[in-house]
RNA sequence: GGGCAGGUUCCAGAGUGGCCAAAUGGGACGGGCUGUAAACCCGUUGCGGAAACGCUUCGGAGGUUCGAAUCCUUCCCUGCCCA
């Protein structure tokens, strides 16, 4: 999305506010000072990225949107991409360490993240800024950095500290025991060359944050402060931005726009209005009145948080698209018959064509196509051997009839009124199947 | 470096020569009920096959045996205790 002019306060005042009431605050360092220094001045803050994967996922939405706020509040914002500190792994958090990856891999998931952020902050130089901390954690050198650095970091306290005691209970090795040090030092490098005073991160980091605001206090004498997001989990205890397929990405070629605006829509009744305050821009007034509805009125704030969530990573055009792909595939009532053009779309419209497609040769439907092989093929079920086992439970369907039989071939005369086949496995993943040729 | 305990299917965790594709629980998935929700009930949960049945799995590599996840050798990894 593209990020509107910095102007000087939000709507209701103090964007501090705005965060705390849309549910970004976990724990703040002094929340006085925050709020002040939001209010008031015009800050540098930073917020850092993993360079673990090539995509962030919805669960990066929360500081990415709260990064958001603050640069529409006019904030100075610095995403750091931390290839560096990737490197050495962070363990808070975790139970185990994780993979280390080469230098040359990280470095391009890196650039990845960087310009895929770039979507939600625009990277001008100056009222954003991307940096990769592996320019400068990798020029340095260990003793002189011991001494400047390690000398201030007790290790009786890091080993008193929370984020370390599961650790402790399963094994830590010293690689990770040094994360600390080098994400505090980078906010001590982002605080002398860009005077950051601002870091933000996921309640996990907390201890590391704190560390860092430390060390500046120590070396430079200067006060820096810490804010963490709380750690969503769905209402039903699952990792935000986590499915059993594995994550919801934010890259549309991973996790395609049409899967992204269905993420929301299945999410808990329970999220709704917590989703909506987080994910989307829309004013609290609105979001409280979409919160009120009742019953099977939900759905509408589903769709309307799936919508905007959608617009904001993936643009109006494949939000609007998705929009219609799942009114098509779930309107019921409204339509079997794939509706409209695509194009104008009023409210209501569905359109099949929006949905994912893949063509089959027509002379393979002519033969006939087994429906387990079929549903494989598209992704819709894992395997052949899972396909049947649906078959027998019932849960396969095409054109909105179950398929009853393991036997039954799909040909040429299964093809709807719109000239494709419209797959279901379960009640809800839907792939359209046309011929081709 | 020494001693001990371990590495099992998505996870946790049984199994200790054949009855093991591997207990049980969780998760996940399908069906029913619904609102494309939750809760609840039923079912499924390695791959291929319509089926019969076959194939590949129990950290890696070898070996013993008619037959191994289970025994032996060796290697890698992890935790605990000692240095």
């Amino acid at each position: 999305m593209t990020e509107p002019p910095s102007r000087g306060r939000t709507m209701s005042g103090n964007v501090y506010d705005d965060l705390k009431e849309r549910g970004f605050v976990a724990q703040v360092s002094d929340e006085d000072a925050v709020r002040r220094m939001l209010g008031a001045e015009r800050i540098t803050f930073y917020v850092g990225f993993d360079s673990t994967a090539t995509s962030l996922h919805a669960g990066s939405l929360v500081p990415i949107m709260a990064m958001v706020h603050l640069r529409r509040a006019g904030h100075r914002a610095v995403a750091v991409v931390g290839s560096g500190t990737t490197m050495v792994g962070d363990p808070s958090g975790k139970t185990e360490m994780r993979q280390l990856l080469d230098e040359a891999t990280i470095r391009a998931q890196g650039q990845a993240i960087l310009i895929q952020l770039s979507r939600y902050l625009r990277f001008d130089g100056t009222s954003a800024i991307a940096v990769d901390n592996a320019d400068w954690l990798l020029p340095l050198r260990y003793i002189p950095f011991l001494r400047d650095i390690g000398r201030h970091f007790s290790v009786n306290r890091m080993l008193a500290a929370e984020a370390y005691r599961l650790r402790l209970e399963k094994g830590l090795s010293f690689i990770e025991f040094n994360y600390q040090l080098l994400q505090a030092y980078d906010f001590l490098t982002l605080y002398r060359d860009y005077g950051c005073t601002l870091q933000m991160g996921g309640d996990d980091q907390w201890g590391n944050i704190l560390a860092g605001v430390d060390l500046i206090r120590r070396v430079e004498g200067a006060t820096a402060q810490a804010l963490t997001f709380p750690l969503l989990t769905t209402a039903s205890g699952a990792k935000m931005g986590k499915t059993a397929q594995g994550a919801v990405w934010l890259d549309g070629a991973l996790f395609s726009p049409y899967d992204f605006y269905q993420y929301w829509i299945n999410c808990d009744d329970r999220d709704v209005g917590r989703f909506l305050r987080m994910f989307t821009l829309l004013p609290l007034e609105e979001i409280r009145r979409l919160e009120g509805l009742k019953a099977s009125g939900i759905n509408e704030a589903k769709r309307v948080l799936a919508f905007e969530a959608t617009k904001i990573t993936h643009g109006e055009l494949e939000a609007e698209k998705a929009r219609q792909a799942a009114a098509a595939a779930f309107g019921g009532k409204a339509g079997g018959a794939g509706a409209g053009t695509g194009e104008g779309g009023s409210q209501a419209a569905g359109d099949l064509k929006a949905l994912p497609t893949t063509a089959v040769p027509r002379s393979r439907l002519e033969t006939g196509i087994a429906p387990a092989g079929l549903f494989t093929e598209v992704g819709l079920t894992p395997s052949r051997k899972e396909a049947k086992r649906m078959i027998e439970q019932g849960g396969l369907y095409v054109n909105d009839s179950r398929v009853d039989s393991v036997g039954r071939l799909i040909t040429l005369a299964d093809l709807g009124p719109d000239g494709g086949l419209l797959l279901k496995a379960g009640k809800k993943k839907v792939h359209r199947v046309v011929p081709a040729g």
